[in-house]
Formats: structure tokens, C-alpha cells, sequence
DNA sequence: TTGATATTGAAAACCTTTTTCAATTATAGC
DNA sequence: GCTATAATTGAAAAAGGTTTTCAATATCAA
């Protein structure tokens, strides 16, 4: 949308990024940044697993987990909390946002422009806490889910 | 010990709650329910457990899961999700509230009067989500972690 | 091309949660 | 207060999901 059309997509970036870090890019790895980078939803280990194999064959879970784990390490990828199921992994958010899911299919977007400040204050000043961070998740039907 | 209290505390509520829905009353549940019930922090299965043995000596992991649930079911006990750890119990909300957790300590706080209106309707206008609920949590330094 | 070493998958180990089951216990009805 | 009966219990086993171990393999700098 905001992004221009010869601008490296998520896969290259990612792939950079973990070569940029050290980290080898290794087919394994890519099969799974594939997958990750342009999943519209939250995935879970399994799944990923699942739709790996079919890129690379060999894929192991173990190898899920781990790439994961460097991913979110980089802030590539972010842990989503579901109600249900709390280790899902999402591409991460640019900058401040927050995630709108659809209860239907899954579906995630981020938006941006909360403002809080003024609930946060006034949560201060009744509970004597010192307000660091929040976290903030609205669930709801998506368009597509919507209209069924 | 049993609380000598003549107001209607949650540990007498609860019981009361599960004995009007047809459950029994035993020893194992009013030793589980009343450390929930008075806990300042959510807790995990194995927390309640091991808190619960001191009360309760022959107490039962599986004991603990299934009055977890059963309490959870009736609404009495809501389960948090913590950035670590995502099966952990506090004594439900009244009505329309959020958390406030301390980052340092546990110590976990309602608070009503959030007003996200007008950023649920931005944000369904802009995405096209039809928003049906929320989860607001804020994160920080409680009144005693913070003079530390 | 080569060599050091990061990475891999399989298997085993772990940890948490759920199921199974025989024994126990709370409670309604006498 | 008893008794019958059905809910509840804890131990053990099973089931998931995640992490560790380890020898084999593949990447990438030189």
C-alpha cells in the first residue's frame, strides 16, 4: 500500500536480515520465512511444520522452533496470544501498533493511532501503578467473514 | 486456616457458587478456592497445587485442574494470559474491567472506565472488521515495586 | 575447493495437561 | 444419624507440545 513497488518484499528482507546477523540462510530457513512472511494470520509451530514439508521436504520441527526463535530475536516475527493458543507467530508490527484478529478465519492486521495516554494516566493515578506498557488486541469478524 | 470473616468474602461466595450449581464442597476445592480467591496475583496449576498442599496434604494436581475449571466455568475465576505464562487464574472481573498486572511482583488490578470507542470504530472503518470485543492490558511497576 | 563451524533432523528427554480407573466421600432421602 | 448413590478424588498412564542431545550435513569465508 504505502510501499513501493521495488521495495525488497518481507521473504528478501528477512533472509537478509538473518545473513546480516551472522546466521546462515539455509533451505530449511527459507521454506519457513516463506511461509511466515506471507501468512496473513498467526501460525502456529505445527503448522508451519505442516505447510514446510511441502516446500522442503526434509523439514523438522525442531527447525521450526529454532528458526522462530531467531526470528523473533531479529524482531522479524512476533508471539501473538490467542485465546486459544498462545504461541503463534506473526510478522511483526512496524513501529507502535496493535493487532485487530478475525475470530473467524484467523485474519490479522495492524493498525496504528491508539491512544491510550489518557486511560493510562488516569489508571496511574487510581492503582499507584507506573503504567511501562500495554497491550492491546480488538477481535472481531473480518470483511471476507463478514458477509457469510 | 478458614477465614473467621463475617462479610460475604469470595472464599464463602464461591463455595456457595459451586454448591448452588449442584457441585460438592470438599476439602480439596476449599483448599484450592481459597487460595485463589485471596491471591493478589494470577497463579498457575502448579502454584495453586504446591500453595495448596500446605493447607491440604493429600491435594491432587489433577484436582487442582479440574476446580480450576469448574470455577472458570462458573465465572468465578478468569484465566489470564501473561507475557510468560498463559495458564494462569485470578478471581474473575466484575462486570466490564481490565488488568492492570506489575511486571516485577505479579500483582494483578481491575480497573473500569476504558473508553475505546472511538478507536474500535476507526479502526473498523479503516479495516473493514466488524469489532465484536477487546482485550486491554497494561503493564508496569505496582505502588511497592516502584519504591524500590 | 576446502575447512571451520553453524545448522540440521531424529530420537530422547521434559514438562504440562488430560484421561482412565478403582477407591473415597459428600449429600439427599430416609 | 444412617444409607445409598453418584460425584469426586489421587495415582498412574497417556497425550501434547517444547527443548535438549548428538552425529551427520551444509553453508560460507578464505
Amino acid at each position: 500500500m504505502t510501499k513501493p513497488d521495488n521495495a525488497p518484499n518481507l521473504y528478501d528482507q528477512w533472509l537478509d536480515s538473518l545473513s546480516e546477523s551472522g546466521y546462515r540462510v539455509t533451505a530449511p530457513r527459507r521454506a519457513i520465512v516463506e511461509i511466515v512472511a506471507n501468512s496473513p494470520r498467526a501460525l502456529g509451530p505445527l503448522e508451519i511444520y505442516d505447510q514446510g514439508r511441502a516446500e522442503y521436504r526434509g523439514l523438522g520441527l525442531v527447525t521450526v522452533y529454532r528458526t522462530l526463535e531467531k526470528l523473533e530475536e531479529l524482531g522479524l516475527v512476533q508471539r501473538v496470544h490467542h485465546p486459544q493458543g498462545c504461541h503463534m507467530y506473526l510478522r511483526a508490527a512496524d513501529g507502535h501498533e496493535h493487532l485487530v484478529l478475525c475470530t473467524s478465519c484467523g485474519k490479522a492486521e495492524y493498525f496504528s493511532g491508539d491512544n491510550i495516554d489518557k486511560l493510562t494516566h488516569a489508571v496511574a493515578r487510581k492503582t499507584g501503578f507506573e503504567i511501562r506498557e500495554h497491550w492491546l488486541q480488538l477481535f472481531g469478524l473480518c470483511s471476507d467473514c463478514k458477509n457469510k
